[in-house]
DNA sequence: GTGAAAGCGCTAACAC
DNA sequence: GTGTTAGCGCTTTCAC
């Protein structure tokens, strides 16, 4: 493993001037500049992360945090945030779980976004004292260098639950995903809000855990009740997908029997018979501002963090 | 930031005291270690993985580099890997594109699993130079320090094409994904080997690039032509769906009028009207001993890569 | 334009 | 059982 001493013995000069060679510092002039990188690059040698972070104070990389690799909703934001990062030369690091809890304590990245509820406040509020700032988008909290841009869900859901009633639908239930999660309280705090103002309030409630089997279960737990609900507004697509399968399977008809709405527009509604409404987030320009805001921040530059906006993808499923 | 130094201080002992402690060495007694403990916790200490990692030269950390986050195949194998990893210690960190790179030369991780052909192999030889392992998932590459893990796409297809074989059709097209991709040329050629066997070869040829827009155009190229193949046989579900999709909005009946193959097994084939015949890979078992490998290769240990192997998913779709 | 040297925060060999 | 110290591979200040 070449130093950047060999290559300074090989070039016959200072460790220095290779440094300041490498670094395209001007005041090498461009003739030995080249001599010396070529004798890098002959040797092989690639410069040292982890000297260079521990004498420079900062590692020029972001962590984004994700709760699992399996969710059909990160592509696109990934893609985004990566697509800024890189233009800003910053390299971007994906985790998970226990791995997230490791690279932000040891202070592997000069910023993070997170998007794991897994991840406690309390870790959260002890790396950013260090003055590393993070972006979090699956819960709100309030401290210093802990900067808020999840999705403006309650608009959102509030909106959808102004279409829904539009159409006449009076007997809504609503089912959560994991409760007390920013994201199932805030959708569920914009779905009342709307029935509010219609004088309206939830005709029943179920409680999931925003995946489709849970869906499926909480269809059946529909089908075995009395009083059956016209329309079943879900805090995502993945529960509304689970859902509308196993009432179909169960010779019910969707929207003629019950409407069903979702959140996120993952892929597989659009293909679903009948196709979900849902709330769509454009995700690539949500990342790419993320990212943006996250830069400006680990230059200690002046930002505002701003939520996202969800538009209303209306299909066939009420 | 508070470091080593200040936890000594404060401690009123050495910084190597603090070191032991923190490190659970036996011959700081446990009163002592716990009193350090505790005022390393009370200040907010954490260590810096750039110094310790300068030191003992090495990072605890695997990266795994991935084409791109969308692609429907990879959570399971990322689960699998994270899994294992966990179980011995070790962190792991995902990316893609120019941030592997980075990641890769600047030696920020012990060993490294590769499924992104858009690195090259003169950087895979380079970076294996270092003496840190690199498993690839993504070609046949043979060098020191590289391993191929591959799944045994020829042998699958192989399997899959029999089935068709014995099925009865007999005019068979193969529709390629990026041409000379080892997932693509490696299930070529067991189909093709299956064919040849029978006395048979390849009826029609398509290139897609596995994306299900590709599968949507090639349709429209069979559809337009004269000669019709009874049977298709795809290089991933990816462009079978959209092949599929192409065929039905045009009137077309599967597996009525063509029958149509994937690899794979992405989680829609299972949805699809017709679902999707297919090839899945237990991607967390494979995920597994990918991991396991590579930890023993990291610490030197010897092991034999193995590649992984396919099931046969019959479905509806021929 | 180039070099000497300090020092980033740790680990671990060695001394006591 | 605890402390002293060298040194990991860089960047950067300061001299010249």
């Amino acid at each position: 493993m070449p130093t950047i001493k060999d290559v300074a013995r090989i070039a016959n000069c200072s460790i220095s001037t290779v440094s300041y060679a490498l670094n395209n510092d001007r005041r090498i002039p461009e003739k030995t500049a080249n001599r010396i990188k070529k004798i890098a690059d002959d040797l092989g040698y690639l410069p040292s992360a982890a000297a260079r972070n521990l004498k420079k104070q900062n590692t020029n990389t972001v962590l984004v945090a994700i709760s699992d690799f399996g969710g059909p909703v990160y592509h696109e934001l990934l893609d985004g945030i990566h697509h800024k990062l890189g233009k800003n030369k910053y390299t971007m690091i994906v985790s998970t779980g226990f791995s997230t809890e490791n690279l932000l304590k040891e202070k592997t990245v000069d910023g993070a976004i997170i998007s794991d509820i897994n991840i406690t406040n309390k870790t959260l509020k002890q790396v950013s004292k260090t003055f590393r700032p993070i972006i979090i988008l699956d819960r709100s909290l309030d401290d210093e260098n802990i900067f808020d841009m999840t999705i403006d869900n309650h608009n959102a859901m509030y909106r959808l639950t102004n279409d829904v009633l539009s159409k006449g639908y009076r007997k809504i239930a609503f089912v959560h995903g994991v409760k007390k999660t920013f994201d199932n309280e805030s959708r569920f705090a914009g779905f009342n809000h709307a029935l509010n103002e219609h004088g309206l309030s939830v005709y029943q409630e179920f409680v999931g855990n925003f995946t489709k089997p849970s869906g499926q279960k909480i269809a059946q737990e529909i089908l075995n009740q009395n009083e059956q609900p016209d329309m079943i507004v879900c805090a995502n697509d993945e529960m509304a997908l689970g859902i509308m399968e196993t009432l179909q399977i169960n010779g019910k008809n969707i929207p003629g029997d019950y409407g069903v709405s979702g959140f996120d527009d993952i892929e597989l509604s659009r293909y679903f018979k009948p196709s979900l409404t849902s709330v769509r987030i454009n995700r690539f320009s949500w990342g790419e501002r993320i990212a943006d805001t996250l830069i400006h921040l680990m230059k200690s530059e002046s930002t505002s963090a701003q939520k996202a906006h969800g538009e209303l993808i209306i299909r066939e499923s009420y």
